[in-house]
RNA sequence: GGUCCCGUAGCUCAGCUGGAUAGAGCAACAGAUUUCUAAUCUGUGGGUCACAGGUUCGAAUCCUGUCGGGAUCACCA
């Protein structure tokens, strides 16, 4: 059993001798500037026992040396009861973990859950808020899947509506039959790249219309090239085969270009749901809930669901001349998703402007009586902000995707070349290093903050390969691999199992924080939080270079010793690179 | 204006199911490499945890209010 299980349950027992108190046990580890590995808090106990906290403490813990043998020693200091653990756990702890190749793997539970990610547009190309999305949604979806879930990765691709339109009027009128290749340029950049003509060409317009005596809001409304992107929007909606062949022309032209991008960023998905089939889902749904009055009609013909007393408000369903609105969309392919996949719990990985929205969506469902509505999580994160503020595509004041990985590699490969150690790599070797080391920097800078929260992203200072960041993670991958490979070149085995020694500090402490990755694990789970398993990877990276500036392996006499150690930074390796493999990032044997 | 999220060191962030003297990285300074990869390690300086109340033996953490930042409240998506 594991350790920490092990000493909560026998506190328990002692609670119960001594004071026949019956309850939880928590418990923390010790402070750095304490003897002891883990501290039970005894001041609740004060009160109701009307004992002093040294007095208590010094019985339970007097009470756990004498019980159990893998309690070593203990002390007090003031409400604190500090417990030292034998060595042999940990040496237990280590054989335990060694013996154990799903190691951080939790059992299946039996459910599924749905991701949805990335979704993007396919009127420009992905920029750096897709990335902290498709990472997020990636890395959660593995988190899930080590947490016991079967788990489905899908994509709702955005392939229709007014803003495609823009892209493809916009081509329609300046592009001269210009094609990626013939530009040179991607797909999805060749959309991006019409968009913002047609932001352009649309702005020009509108100044006119202002200058002629129009108000702006008029003008916005009048503007030539809108007028004309809602008539290639009927005609799109009418089947129009011309617009249906120019759409389809871009959208194939888009999605070669994210396939590229998807690649090279190392994200997949289960199952892509295109919302130019989905679009008219949902009309259904609002018949539903018109029929068992949970929507009503208002003069105009508009439907409506009143959310009040879930303390939202008033929301339109469906338009007075009964087209969809967003959420209606939503309605379906809720329902289409669950449908398909029959999932416990489905994940939208969504930014937090639309918060609002999945709260009445889920409100809905919950109303409609949908037995999957309390399984449904919006996965919220926070805008990437640049020091200039916002990003916006219309204004072209983005990072790209593609030129960001680019440079990213270009950067690794600089830092690397500059340290000379890899001069004995072919080409292709080096490559896939500096792709591994950009984007891990990348992902684990996404990463490591809580989704939640906003984020900057200073280009000028780009992202660090020192300190906390992935680079740091994966050298220390690749040292521990620079051990190993000594120790196989002069013939020392690294076995499956330790035998009992003497224990260090540093080495105790590694084989403690090895024990949390599984709680790291359930914890970045439940709080969909891939921040979790990057600050424990750091934490675990950090405590092994600590070890390794003070203990030395290789030259270590006693082959016993030698033998348990090289067996405990296997585990750190192991353990590092599931950890990181989680994050969507790849570790590296050498760098 | 209503609702939601955020506010911790100069900067970027942990810690938030209440517990010891609030931790890392970057930046600054001082050290460590004849020894397993110095993309590393050790040390120094740096904090009214936005502010004010409250609950508690104990509050960065929970509650209330204020201030500051962001998002949202479309017959847009």
């Amino acid at each position: 059993m594991n350790i920490e299980l092990s000493l909560k349950k026998a506190i328990q027992e002692a609670l119960l001798a001594l004071y026949q108190v019956d309850e939880e046990v928590v418990l923390q580890p010790t402070k750095k500037d304490f003897e002891g590995n883990y501290t039970y808090v005894v001041f609740p106990l004060v009160k109701s026992l009307r004992k002093n906290p040294a007095e208590i403490g010094n019985a339970i813990g007097q009470y756990l040396q004498e019980k159990n043998d893998f309690v070593n020693g203990f002390n007090v200091v003031q409400g604190f009861l500090n417990i030292v653990l034998n060595d042999s756990v940990w040496i237990d702890t280590l054989n335990a973990i060694l013996a154990n190749d799903n190691f951080g793997t939790l059992p299946a539970n039996g459910k599924s859950v749905m991701v949805e990610f990335s979704s993007p547009n396919t009127n420009k190309p992905l920029h750096l808020g897709h990335l902290r999305n498709n990472f997020l949604g990636a890395a959660v979806s593995n988190i899930l899947q080590a947490g016991g879930f079967d788990v489905t990765k899908t994509c709702l691709v955005n392939d229709r509506g007014v803003h495609i339109c823009k892209s493809m009027l916009a081509y329609q009128k300046f592009g001269n039959g210009a094609t990626p290749e013939s530009l040179g340029i991607k797909g999805d950049h060749l959309a991006g790249k019409f968009y913002v003509e047609f932001d352009k060409a649309y702005k020009a317009e509108i100044s006119q219309l202002i200058t002629e005596g129009k108000t702006e809001e008029e003008a916005k409304k009048i503007a030539p090239l809108m007028l004309e992107t809602q008539e290639m929007l009927q005609k799109w909606e009418q089947g129009d085969e011309e617009t249906m062949a120019l759409w389809r022309k871009m959208n194939d032209w888009v999605f070669a270009g994210f396939a590229e991008t998807y690649q090279k960023i190392g994200v997949s998905f289960d199952k892509v749901y295109y919302e130019s089939n989905t679009y008219l889902l949902g009309k259904d749904v609002v018949d539903e809930g018109l029929a068992n009055g949970i929507f009503f009609k208002k003069e105009n013909g508009s439907v409506w669901i009143d959310l009040k007393e879930e303390g939202l408000d008033e929301k339109l369903v469906l338009r007075a001349d009964g087209t969809s609105v967003y959420i209606t969309q939503d309605l379906g392919t809720t329902d289409l998703k669950f449908n398909d996949y029959h999932n416990d719990k489905s994940i939208w990985v969504v930014g937090n402007e639309q918060d609002y929205h999945f709260q009445v969506l889920f409100a809905i469902m919950k109303r409609l009586g949908r037995a999957y509505a309390d399984g449904c999580y919006h996965l919220s994160y926070g805008m990437v902000d640049l020091p200039s503020g916002k990003m916006k595509s219309r204004e072209g004041t983005v990072v790209d995707a593609d030129e960001l990985v680019a440079e990213m590699i270009e950067t690794a490969a600089e830092t690397t070349r500059e340290r000379g150690k890899i001069d004995d790599f072919s080409k292709e070797e080096a490559e896939n290093l500096f792709q591994m080391l950009a984007l891990g920097a990348l992902k684990y800078f996404l990463l490591k903050v809580e989704p939640k929260k906003r984020m900057l992203f200073n280009p000028a200072e780009s992202i660090d390969f020192q300190g906390n960041t992935g680079p740091f993670i994966q050298y220390t991958h690749a040292r521990i691999c620079s051990i190993l490979r000594k120790a196989e070149s002069i013939q020392v085995p690294v076995n499956k199992q330790v035998k009992a020694v003497d224990l260090l500090k540093p080495e105790s402490e590694l084989i403690y924080i090895l024990n949390e990755y599984p709680v790291a694990v359930k914890k970045a789970g439940d709080d969909y939080s891939p921040a979790v398993i990057a600050n424990y990877v750091y934490d675990l990276a950090k405590t092994f270079n600590q070890f390794y500036a003070e203990v030395s392996i290789m030259n270590e006499t006693d082959s016993e010793k030698q033998q348990f150690r090289l067996s405990l930074i296997k585990a750190v390796a192991g353990t590092i690179s599931k950890a990181m493999e989680l994050l969507g990032v790849k570790v590296p044997t050498r760098m």
